[in-house]
DNA sequence: TCAATTACTTGACTCAGTCTAGAAGTAGAT
DNA sequence: ATCTACTTCTAGACTGAGTCAAGTAATTGA
């Protein structure tokens, strides 16, 4: 992704500075949250409201340039891999979140599910866990709330 | 389960009246929210503070009596439906979330996520659509926020 | 360049859930 | 059956994540 603003374009999404750092951030660091992505851009760009990273990351996961994860117990993540769709997996002790990619596609799935009658558009598949590290030394609760991918 | 009160004894939880009603109630209305299940229970005992409806929850669900689901943009919800591991698929449009049974086992979805050194407890799956009314009648919202099965 | 539309800022607000201290209830020992 | 230690429940303040609304600033197409 060389041209953000390009990007955003192609998309049908205006540009302005917020989006292309909201846009660069999720990039540098995927599944954070949305704190941490304001931080990040404040980095970047010096300021932004709280209120405009909610509306630019809505409007982006919207038009399809992100995806947003909302596991249980954990406020929104947000990454920048569309497109391809893999799953992730989470540590319950420490929060760390890794992707993985879907062994066997979703399609038999989502059909297989499909006796409702409902029009099924996504299957979310979320694999819980413990991280290798949290396994081997269960008294340190690791670094709580990173999003190392 | 006839006897709610035997129930919680054999899971090594203590039996109080406000416990075996929520039990009860989780059973009668399943999804619910921890706020319809307070709403269940006082038509039933009469009072239950917040408090104690979030504490039972989680004991129950700690210890293996009910199941918590915490689907994104919603509440937590809960049902009493354990040990077969079935799946949700939730109505984008309406809230409505109805089971699904899992065509597939999910042993060889936790096998094949497995490279990443993670000790995988659980594979949640979570189904997102229409449901069949939302679909036929796009502009009626239907019933916001319902949890029947 | 200008006007119209779209986006951003600020601050109050909501909703779901948590924390704490004290009152009430449970259950095992006497 | 009663006592006592422990667990659970109540009440109400508090937190964190996210939303709403009104006014200001920036973008874009003519």
């Amino acid at each position: 992704m060389k041209d953000p603003a390009k990007h955003l374009r192609e998309h049908g999404v205006a540009v302005t500075a917020q989006r292309i750092a909201v846009l660069r951030a999720v990039g540098r660091s995927p599944h954070g949250t949305a704190d941490s992505v304001a931080a990040e851009v404040r980095r970047e760009i010096g300021t932004i409201s709280r209120q405009a990273v909610y509306n630019v990351l809505a409007v982006l996961s919207e038009k399809g340039l992100i995806r947003r994860i909302q596991p249980a117990g954990s406020p929104a993540r947000f990454e920048d891999r569309v497109g391809d769709n893999h799953h992730h997996l989470i540590c319950r002790v420490c929060g760390k979140m890794v992707d993985v990619d879907s062994a066997v596609g979703d399609a038999p799935r989502l059909t297989a599910a499909n006796d409702s009658g409902f029009e099924i558009d996504e299957a979310e598949v979320i694999y819980w866990g413990t991280c290798p590290s949290c396994f081997d030394a269960p008294s340190k609760p690791a670094s709580k709330d990173r999003d190392n991918a």
